[in-house]
DNA sequence: GCCGACTCTGCGGATATCCACAATAGCCGC
DNA sequence: GCGGCTATTGTGGATATCCGCAGAGTCGGC
């Protein structure tokens, strides 16, 4: 579920936050303390993230600096109410998706969450596909990764049998079998596949 | 020549800046107005931005803008003597690199210009290959191009000549004549050119 | 010890691709 | 009008790729 989580240890402000994105019918989860999300933090947790920076315990940017070393990729949105460049620029080349300063407007902040809940959604579209592609690498044994790889590089098969030693029959039978099991009919196919393109 | 554009109105900080810059052995340029610089820019200039926000005439981020309208990309980092969060989230989301409240810290500022420009010496570079594969695209006739875009769809010869409505023939002529073009041998090698693998 | 996988190889034929040689035709500029 | 560029097509042959049929050796699990 694309939810937007709210961090902040202020009751008040998580009423009035889910008060104001129910009524624009986004879901949302309060979260009273950092330590509790990144407890609560699951790899497939969708939607983005509503963060003040100053909290008692762990403040925002501790909670979004191990959210990133465990690999989350959620959009975060930081709210703060005293302006502090430094910490904003910091936040922002981190990869936060926004930083805004209290007192904020509400259909803006509105607006930027929405944009950062279509961005979680498009981010796990394409990683849901990159998720299909590594299943099926992951079928592939040593030695037909090792042809496919030079398939890829744009090796024709004899040069594939030189290089890896064994005869252009065999390389043919891994080629055959890579391509069956990346579901491909031709290296052009293979290689747009790996290379992530359109 | 890869060069520390420095545009602030006030030339005593551009003096102490290019005096700090060139101690490191970093070429400065100071420039008194924004207009100035926006007049001088062109599109192979090389180096980075050094930027005071605000400026006599046009500011500091209204140069930023022009520039980015006119296709500049070079690295911008911002300089500003009075911190103000929106401005600094805003133009870190429109790309620039930094954001730097006076007074700032000597080694770091230095640093982060050393960063920037290394960038933008990388970033010239692919930009080089790039421009090196569109010279090479602008030599191919409407047909060759067409017939190159199937190839790189991974269509076959036949099927190729079939959406086109031309022999298989002259669907080999084309293709031949795109790889010698292009300066590939297969049609993996012209996919890999064309959607930018490694 | 048998079975299943992965790997390796050969043969031969069907397709596909690459290319030299050769030719026709439209368009444009000098 | 001639020369150059582009697009088109054909013939025929050299290579490369795709595949079914067949067999063999290794290794690990039941």
């Amino acid at each position: 579920m694309t939810t937007l989580h709210i961090v902040d240890d202020d009751e008040a402000i998580r009423d009035a936050l889910g008060w104001l994105f129910q009524s624009r019918n986004v879901p949302v989860a309060g979260w009273p303390a950092a330590e509790a999300f990144l407890e609560a933090w699951r790899p497939d947790m969708a939607g983005c993230l509503l963060l003040d920076i100053r909290m008692e315990g762990m403040s925002g940017l501790e909670l979004f600096d191990r959210l990133l070393s465990k690999g989350c990729r959620m959009p975060v949105i930081f709210l703060t109410g005293h302006g502090d460049v430094p910490i904003a620029v910091s936040a922002l080349k981190k990869g936060a998706r926004d930083f805004v300063e209290k007192p904020f407007n509400d259909n803006e902040l509105v607006d930027r969450v929405i944009d950062a809940l279509a961005f979680d959604a498009e981010q796990r579209e394409r990683e849901a596909g990159q998720a299909g592609l590594a299943a099926r690498l992951a079928t592939l044994t040593q030695r037909e990764r090792q042809v496919m790889e030079l398939v890829v590089a744009g090796r024709l098969n004899k040069v594939i049998a030189d290089e890896l030693g064994i005869s252009m029959r065999t390389v043919e039978v891994h080629r055959s079998h890579v391509f069956e099991k990346m579901r491909v009919k031709t290296a052009v196919e293979l290689t747009r596949l790996l290379t992530g393109a359109a």
